[in-house]
DNA sequence: CTGACTGCAAACGTTTTGCACGGTA
DNA sequence: TACCGTGCAAAACGTTTGCAGTCAG
C-alpha cells in the first residue's frame, strides 16, 4: 500500500485528513469519478464539501500526481499517473481495467506518416469484459 | 459534395433548412464544437436556438449518423460517422487532424491478453502540428 | 504565525426540458 | 392534417468562485 502522506508531500502539497482520504480512495478504487469520491469520503467526512473534492483533484492534476480519463458517455475518472496504458471500459457494468499494450507501433506510425510529433496519447476500447460479454 | 438533405432522408431525419445547415456546416469543417456551430448558424439564422443545436445533434447521434469525438480539456467535437481513424489534436493551435493508424494490432493483442470483448476503439494523441511543433 | 485548506453559499456555464407555434411530409 | 421540429424561457446540472473560519507546517 502507498503511504499517502508521504506521496502528497513528495508532490508538494499539504498533507490534510481529506487529502489523505481522497488518495486513499483512489488507490483502492483505481479509477474513480468525482461523484463516487465524493459519497464515499462523505462517510468518512460528513461535512465534506464537493467544492474540496474538486479543488484537491485540480490541484493534483496540476501536479501531475493524478491524471484524468475520459470516458465515453459518462464522467471522466481519474487515476494515479503512472506509466502509459490503456483503458477497457465495459458497456454493460462500466467496469474500467487498465491493460499494457504496444503503442510504440502508432507513434512511429504517426511520425511517418504526418508531419505531427505526437506527445500524448490516449487509448481506449469499449466493449465488454470477461463477465459481461 | 455530399447531398444533406438526402443523407437526413437516408438516416429517417425530417429534412429542415436547420439541419441542412448543421450537416453542411459539419461537412465544411470537418470537427465542430457545439458553440462554434451555434455562431457559425447564427449568421445564417439569426434566430436559431442552441436548444435546436442540441436537439439536432443528438438526434443525429442517436442515428449513428454522427460520432463524437472527447478532446482533453476542450469541449468535444462532432463530425460525420465514418470509417475508423484516430485524431492529432494540436496542444498550441488546437487543430484536429484524422489519420487512418493500423489498429488491428492493437485489438488482436487485447484480444489475446485479456478476455475483454472489444467493439469500439479511441486514439487520440495530442502534440504539435506541422506548423506549431 | 502565516499561508494554505475547508466548507458553505452563491455564481457560472452548459445542457436539458416544457411549451406554443410553425413547417414538413 | 398530424406529427415533428423550432425557438423561447425556465430548469437542471456540474463546476467554479469568494469568503470566513480553521489547520498544517
Amino acid at each position: 500500500m502507498v503511504d499517502c502522506s508521504q506521496v502528497l508531500k513528495e508532490y508538494n502539497l499539504k498533507v490534510t485528513p481529506q487529502r489523505i482520504a481522497i488518495v486513499e480512495e483512489i488507490c483502492l478504487k483505481g479509477h474513480i469519478n468525482i461523484d463516487d469520491l465524493f459519497h464515499s469520503l462523505k462517510l468518512k467526512f460528513p461535512s465534506i464539501s464537493l467544492a474540496t473534492i474538486y479543488k484537491n483533484i485540480h490541484a493534483m492534476l496540476d501536479k501531475l500526481f493524478l491524471s484524468e480519463v475520459q470516458i465515453p458517455n459518462a464522467k471522466s475518472v481519474y487515476e494515479l499517473t503512472r506509466e502509459l496504458h490503456s483503458h477497457l471500459i465495459c458497456k454493460k457494468c462500466n467496469k474500467i481495467e487498465d491493460i499494457q499494450l504496444d503503442t510504440a507501433c502508432l507513434v512511429s506510425e504517426v511520425t511517418s506518416k504526418s508531419s505531427f510529433k505526437p506527445e500524448e496519447l490516449s487509448v481506449v476500447f469499449t466493449g465488454f469484459c470477461k463477465e459481461c460479454r
